[in-house]
DNA sequence: TGTACATCAGTGAACGCGCGTTCACTGATGTAC
DNA sequence: TGTACATCAGTGAACGCGCGTTCACTGATGTAC
């Protein structure tokens, strides 16, 4: 990643009406999604909120497919900053209070912003892949949790008996790519493990937020620490 | 519900063909679906498939709406069957094959229609709010888990000490509704585990067919066994 | 510091398209006598 | 069994709307001498 405004920093007055204008765009287009879904991102809507020509967006982002990626990217960073954030507050060691930390970060995170977590986790839009550029900032997430996982590993005072019994699967499970992620220390059933607990904690934010539970549970709050402690894939 | 056609059969031709074409307007809506996503669900498209005048599917369907309500209650209904049947079929006290059961059934129903899948747990639909009437077929397929778990708590042998330990929350997470659905002998730990095991299942299954575990796992039947084993929220 | 030219931002009209829904209509099917 | 009338299915045109994207353009900002 070479930045090309690094070499020197002119910051005419062109780039700074260009950066703050993007920015404008990118935060009507956010807007939007909570009203339409990213299906019906409309480029026309977004320029009228602006009060510009619907054209003029198309300076901004080459297209309207270009603009869903943008939001993409910003909410993956967005979230991922936040649990990289709150996964350094809390004492190393202190595994479980990490977990819990990274489900109640991320639940924040969703609730404060609904269509950002419809964006990132429900429905793919239909007729539109993410590139490669998607990638990265979706990692980040997922990096705290490996993390937490691999320092557990790393630690010799968590390891019990069980631990010495057989891998018992013969089935290559995991990519290569995902276990250099989280790390030689992780075993197998430790990544199953963290990759339970990860799903638990998506679908049961996906059933809390898409209102699969209305009517059903009464005190959100109380129920989601309940849910995470069943899900906590931390010894302790 | 009433059925007003059981009185007698008269069975006019008219009653044959209406029935045949509402058939045939799901089913194209449904394979619609698989392209385009509910939003963009468009009766004219469904109508030229059908190769008829768009205004004719009103003589079917007084909304565009209506038509997503009737794809709703098909897909809740059908994967409600496939689970009950599915959970008929196992002995009644084969508690964690029932559980496993369950989640095979329902994963295996969702990859064979992935958009349905995305229908019923995937984002709501913007501007679209679901009738009463899709409430109760959405019951289904938790009234299975809801029987099992109603099954084990009714068996004596399945009680350990820690059970008698005392319940701890003060808080009332649940509504009347869903206690009721659950039965008096389900104690609030149990619903909490069972509940979290149906997250576990939901958020496995929209990881894997919303594409985030691209990549990352490269046998997703073994994978999500052993997520299942992890999951289950039955003795044994 | 001033001038000449190049670059960029934003406009407004236009392209071709698809949508949900209504309406007056034709013709077929059903029903009552 | 036959006839008269009512009901229903399906048509095609029309309404008013919104969309993504392109294009030739004006005017402002930036740059090189």
């Amino acid at each position: 990643m070479t930045d090309p405004t690094s070499r020197q920093a002119p910051r005419t007055a062109r780039a700074v009406a260009r950066e703050e204008l993007t920015r404008a765009i990118l935060s009507a287009a956010s807007a939007q999604l909570a009203t339409v879904g990213p299906a019906q991102l409309s480029v026309r809507a977004v320029a009228r909120d602006l009060g510009m020509a619907s054209s003029a967006v198309y300076r901004y982002f080459p297209s309207r497919d270009d603009l869903l990626t943008a939001l993409l990217v910003q909410a993956y960073n967005d979230l991922g900053l936040a649990a990289e954030t709150a996964d350094a507050a809390v004492e190393t060691h202190a595994y479980e209070k990490r977990w819990l930390t990274l489900g109640r970060t991320v639940r924040r995170w969703a609730l404060a912003r609904p269509h950002a977590y419809a964006l990132l986790f429900g429905s793919p839009v239909p007729g539109y892949t993410a590139p490669r550029t998607t990638v990265e900032p979706a990692t980040r997430v997922t990096a705290v949790l490996a993390g937490l996982l691999r320092d557990v590993a790393a630690d010799p005072g968590t390891h019990s008996a069980e631990d010495a019994s057989p891998p018992a699967s013969t089935v290559t499970l995991f990519d290569a790519d995902l276990r250099a992620f989280f790390g030689p220390d992780v075993s197998d059933p430790v990544l199953v493990a963290g990759l339970t607990a990860w799903s638990g904690l998506i679908g049961a934010l996906t059933l809390e937020l898409f209102g699969h539970l209305a009517g059903a549970v009464t005190d959100f709050d109380a129920y989601t620490e309940r849910v995470l402690h069943e899900l906590s894939p931390v010894p302790r």
